[in-house]
RNA sequence: GCUGGCGUAGCUCAAUCGGCAGAGCAGCGGUUUUGUAAACCGCCGGUUGGAGGUUCGAUUCCUCUCGCCAGCUCCA
């Protein structure tokens, strides 16, 4: 039998060889590092014994795969250890996440925290004794008799799903057995560091009609240093959390008396806002979007004929009556750019047509979804409807998808995750509508050399989407931006424009947003920089500050200046020591700082400070003016061209 | 909505078994005139989320309610 190692050497293996020694055999060492092993494509346990040629590819922690399998590995053995100190607890399902573990038990009661360290401490200690792990198979009657014995009610029901004359793997370490379909690492030993992380009530099967289970989270690696470095990680989203940040950098909040999920923007916040929508108008207005204004309410027969009220009911706030009849808070900005686009008799000539506006909606949420910015009650979409030919559709998508990308490139966005979703099964429109916008949509992705993922049945019921994905400084998914075709809406509503066949034709119309909600690309923003905004988004830009009374007059002249000069700057004469007035501005996260006392007076300069720490020397006001415009233009891609064109800048004194 | 945890001064957090609610920071008033992340002294600050109950007495125990957090479900 000849196998053959990935990258590696080749050779004559006797038949029934197992993958690991077969390794061995070939010269490769099998160290503890080696989890399991990719054979002719599938990923499959070291003891698995050889039948055929093969290609084998030894895995590590270091591969996606490696790493589910380790993971898996160690929810196991942290599952043995929960049933060595909690026999009656029962096993469901455990699988492997992104960064971790979890197993879900049905216990009696909740674990408690001190329930979580006798669990870890004994998790760590079964890595100790280093137990080998064995895979079996037995028929499906087989197992379902071997977990009744065992007590195990939920891997019975499982296994009672699977299809009839399956055979079912079970793994077994010590005295432990799991229902698993495997992969796993050799032995308990081969897991090095495992911490446990939280607790949780998770439904069975996800399903809230189902018992409450009681989850437990945790994490794996190879060393101590990386299981550290992983918790480090953590440390830093929690200080970096937007809630946090929000509050200690005065720039929102949300408060008991006005309601769960409605947010006040204080001043900062608000300028921090204020700057994200000039910039976003300003950019639409240039590529060609007609901006919009629609009322937060409207009559409810507008929302019956949207069908919101049929489909989107358990999302709306109840309607209010108004003069005896019915009128409803908007979730949605759509009905409205449908109605200006009604409100005239369109020709072809006229398309395409983009109806641009940052849209505040409301939307009832469940209280438990509610978090932060990130998930509200009341938030502004950064919204647009394009109504245009079917000829044009391609380029239309084409054109929002690079707006797109320069518009998360701006604020600081460099990597995306692109996902094409088609039809699902319960959907609206024509076969050959799907299939046309569905292709306009690859197309445009395709003629864009963007790489993708294709959602197959992911599409919303009334159109095929594209779903933009973009990766913060944490390296954490967010999706903002979205391009939606909607055959829905035109039907409903009868949009119609006239041909050059002098015949009434339907439009195509396309949702798109691209932030998504200001409310959450703000928080998604505070968390990706942490609070410490690029200065041309910094609420403050830069605080000059005296170091004793004598340079008051000196210090107000150079912020009064810098502010005429169209930056937003403060002045610090508080009675107090520099070191304090830096520490302020160092936690306001203020890009400069700029110090004078009597020596700057003197040369008629400041020390300038940046912010971390960085000494930028000394320099006249003007050098000041230079730095901050050239900071300023720096992660705005269209500001150089306005800079050339003597136009103002974008900042508000 | 569900499960669990938590609500104490503007913020961060204390308060033993049910026994006079406390500290740091912030704020205010002074002193100090200061060189790149916290000068010093003093003062102010509370219906302990809200309502009810048990008790001689409740921040503490019980019930209800509002909100927050983690997760489930759902989503911009």
């Amino acid at each position: 039998m000849k196998v053959t190692v990935k990258d590696g050497p080749s050779g004559d293996v006797q038949t029934g060889q197992t993958v690991g020694t077969a390794l061995s055999a070939l010269g490769v060492p099998v160290g503890i590092d080696i989890v399991a092993a990719r054979v002719n494509g599938s990923v499959v346990d070291l003891s698995t014994p050889l039948r055929e040629d093969a290609v084998i590819e030894p895995l590590r922690f270091d591969s996606p795969e490696g790493r589910e399998v380790y993971r898996h590995s160690s929810t196991h053995i942290m599952a043995q250890a929960v049933k060595e100190l909690f026999p009656t607890a029962q096993l469901t399902i455990g699988p492997a996440l992104e960064d971790g573990f979890y197993y879900d038990f049905a216990y009696e009661r909740p674990f408690t925290p001190e329930d979580l360290e006798k669990i870890e401490k004994r998790a760590r200690e079964i890595l100790t004794r280093n137990l080998t792990i064995t895979r079996k198979e037995l028929s499906k009657q087989e197992a379902i008799e071997f977990f009744k014995a065992r007590g195990e009610r939920y891997k019975v029901e499982l296994i009672e799903n699977f299809p009839e004359g399956e055979q079912v793997s079970i793994y077994t370490q010590g005295d432990f057995v799991d229902l698993c379909r495997g992969p796993h690492v050799p032995s308990t030993g081969h897991v090095g560091a495992l911490k446990l992380l939280s607790t949780a009530g998770a439904y069975w099967r996800g399903d809230e009609r189902n018992p409450m289970l009681q989850r437990i989270y945790g994490t794996s690696f190879p060393t101590r240093e990386e299981l550290e470095a992983h918790l480090a990680r953590l440390e830093e989203i929690k200080r970096r959390d937007h809630r946090k940040v929000g509050k200690d950098l005065d720039l929102i909040s949300v408060q008991d008396e006005i309601g769960p999920g409605l947010v006040l923007w204080h001043p900062k916040g608000a300028m921090i806002r204020l700057l994200i929508e000039n910039f976003w108008r300003e950019q639409h207005i240039k590529d060609g979007y007609e901006l919009v204004y629609s009322p937060h309410v409207a009559r409810l027969d507008l929302w019956k004929t949207s069908g919101h009220v049929d489909f989107y009911r358990e999302n709306m706030f109840a309607a209010m009556k108004v003069e005896g009849s019915d009128y409803q808070l908007k979730p949605m900005n759509c009905p409205y750019h449908i109605m200006i686009y009604k409100s005239h008799l369109r020709s072809y000539r006229d398309l395409p047509i983009r109806y641009g506006e940052l849209g505040t909606v409301y939307r009832y949420e469940r209280t438990g979804v509610l978090h932060g910015l990130l998930r509200v009650r009341g938030f502004t979409q950064d919204d647009a409807h394009l109504f245009c030919r079917p000829d044009q559709m391609e380029m239309e998508v084409s054109r929002v998808l690079d707006f797109t990308f320069l518009m998360l490139r701006t604020f600081g966005f460099a990597d995306f995750e692109v996902f094409l979703s088609t039809r699902p099964k319960e959907s609206v429109g024509s076969d050959e509508h799907w299939t046309q916008a569905t292709g306009a949509l690859e197309a445009a992705i395709k003629n864009r050399h963007i790489a993708y993922r294709v959602d197959q049945g992911g599409g919303a019921f009334y159109g095929p989407k594209i779903d933009i994905k973009i990766k913060d400084a944490l390296g954490r998914s967010w999706q903002c931006s979205t391009i939606q075709v909607d055959f829905n809406n035109p039907e409903r509503f009868k949009l119609s424009y006239i041909g050059e066949d002098g015949k009434a034709h339907q439009p195509i119309m396309i949702h798109r947003a691209l932030l998504g909600s200001i409310e959450r690309f703000f928080g998604i923003l505070i968390e990706h920089y942490g609070g410490a905004f690029p200065t041309w988004l910094a609420p403050v830009q830069a605080t000059v500050m005296n170091i004793t009374d004598h340079q008051r007059d000196y210090v107000a002249a150079v912020a009064a200046e810098l502010k005429a000069a169209g930056f937003r700057v403060e002045a610090d004469l508080r009675n107090e020591k520099i070191g304090f007035k830096i520490r302020e501005a160092e936690k306001a996260k203020v890009p400069f700082m700029l110090v004078a006392g009597d020596r700057e007076v003197q040369g008629r300069t400041v020390s300038v400070r940046g912010r971390s720490g960085a000494n930028l020397g000394n320099m006249p006001v003007s050098g000041v003016i230079d730095l901050l415009r050239a900071e300023t233009a720096r992660a705005r891609p269209d500001v150089q061209s306005i800079q050339g064109g003597g136009l103002s800048f974008p900042n508000c004194a």
